[in-house]
DNA sequence: TGAAATGTTGGGGCG
DNA sequence: ACGCCCCAACATTTC
């Protein structure tokens, strides 16, 4: 039984997938397989909605592929092991997989590859989840960026020449023709979660500038989760936007910038960005840290927010800069909790990303806010949600009595917020 | 992709 | 008509 073999990973889709059709052409009929990785999923909780998330992605392109004759393998353990396995079965010609930016993905790749190598097989991997990804967008002097600004202005003097081409749709007839049954949540030890994903929603494009800062109003798109598991190309999103909405591909762009700063500087992961504030004193307390994550800091603006993230997975952009500060600046709490906490709740958690924007939000990031911006959750919610639709809607009890006095008064902990940074860039 | 403090300007009321 | 004061609105600086 002689094959090809794609392998999905983070590109959950048959259209507009680079390596897929780079492995159609391969010569040989094609085995796609998908593993579930239990270094990852040890993580996370067997409900983990975006563990549906992948497993109904993955069911909707199995049933496609069934009626080609052909279905997709899964596995579940550790990659080297399945990839050992698959070789004893199958006369395994080439491989095929797209590019995984992220430390612990570059290490397992990296093994593969030399496992394959040894075995005499050829592999094959390609950029998709990004229009540019870790050299591509460089200074003059050859070395990366650290600032958006200068990041984004390359980038788009890159992209104009740049052809964003739709792959042609896939032969499915060129699938190795197999049938084995596609395992069952359960058999995987998963159970389904409440929490879905929701669909895509492209139509708000080109007015994104207006409704953005508005989250009481559904004016966001919902393709963090899909642009995370590649049941959407990003290709096919950036032509939808033909530069018709700036700032929304600007949200793009900042995407490629943390994934580029993670790749160069993985020490990020778990250091600021800037040495400068390593000697910042966090308070940490741990029942702070709790009424925050529950939402329950008596301030309705951080309090709706954490309250849609822990019910739905989602949170409104304006809101996760608002949570953020009240975080890290009011109770002075290590950004690097709010981080895990994130990584934990958002459906479209993204490690560069996800990284990147609470250090920028700590003023620790390479581009960062400067430390003395802290913002204050009572104008945020005058601004931003003054008819209070957002915050009513995630707090119920919000004009009972049941609803909690501020954990801290704003005025007070802007102080504090200030003088511990000062203090702590002192020090260094 | 902040907020607060401080500075500046200009219009209106009033003696 | 003029100076003076008040204050809102806007601009600039500072954290």
């Amino acid at each position: 039984m002689t094959v090809t073999i794609y392998w999905f990973r983070r590109d959950l889709r048959l259209e507009d997938n680079l390596a897929l059709s780079h492995a159609l052409k391969s010569g040989f009929p094609v085995l796609p397989i998908f593993i579930f990785d239990d270094n990852i999923l040890d993580e996370l909780s067997e409900d983990d909605p975006r563990i549906t998330f992948i497993y109904e992605s993955l069911e909707k392109i199995d049933i496609k592929l069934r009626k080609y004759g052909s279905c997709i393998k899964i596995f579940k353990g550790n990659p080297l092991q399945a990839w050992k396995d698959l070789m004893d079965e199958y006369d395994i010609k080439k491989v095929y997989f797209n590019h995984d930016y992220e430390p612990y993905a570059k290490e397992r790749d990296n093994q593969l590859t030399e496992l394959l190598t040894a075995k005499g097989i050829e592999s094959h991997s390609f950029k998709d989840q990004v229009i540019f990804e870790k050299n591509e967008v460089l200074k003059s002097d050859g070395k990366p960026y650290s600032i958006f600004t200068h990041y984004k202005r390359k980038w788009l003097s890159q992209f104009k020449k740049e052809l964003v081409d739709q792959q042609e749709a896939p032969d499915l007839n060129l699938f190795f023709k197999y049938h084995i049954s596609f395992p069952s949540l359960e058999e995987l030890h998963f159970t389904e979660s409440a929490i879905k994903v929701r669909p895509y929603n492209l139509s708000i494009l080109g007015n994104y500038v207006f409704g953005r800062d508005v989250p009481s109003e559904d004016s966001t798109s919902y393709l963090g989760p899909h642009l995370r598991f590649g049941t959407i190309s990003i290709r096919m999103v950036i032509r939808q936007l033909r530069l018709k909405d700036d700032i929304f591909l600007s949200e793009l762009i900042w995407r490629e910038f943390f994934m580029q700063i993670l790749y160069h500087f993985p020490r990020v992961v778990d250091q600021n960005c800037r040495a400068k504030y390593d000697n910042i004193v966090w308070l940490n307390k741990e029942e702070e840290f709790e009424k925050w994550c529950q939402g329950k800091t008596g301030y309705p603006f951080i309090d709706a927010g954490m309250r849609q993230l822990k019910q739905t997975g989602y949170m409104h952009n304006r809101v996760r800069m608002a949570t953020a500060s009240f975080l890290i600046k009011h109770l002075l709490i290590d950004w690097r909790w709010g981080e895990a906490y994130f990584a934990q709740k958002l459906l479209d958690y993204e490690l560069s990303s996800n990284n990147g924007n609470w250090q920028w939000a700590a003023g620790t990031g390479c581009d960062a806010a400067p430390y003395f911006r802290v913002f204050n959750p009572i104008t945020q919610l005058l601004k931003f949600d003054k008819e209070m639709l957002y915050v009513r809607k995630w707090i119920p009890e919000i004009e009972t009595p049941e609803y909690p006095e501020p954990i801290i008064e704003h005025a007070a902990a802007r102080a504090r917020a200030l003088e511990t940074y000062k203090t702590g860039i002192k020090l260094k």
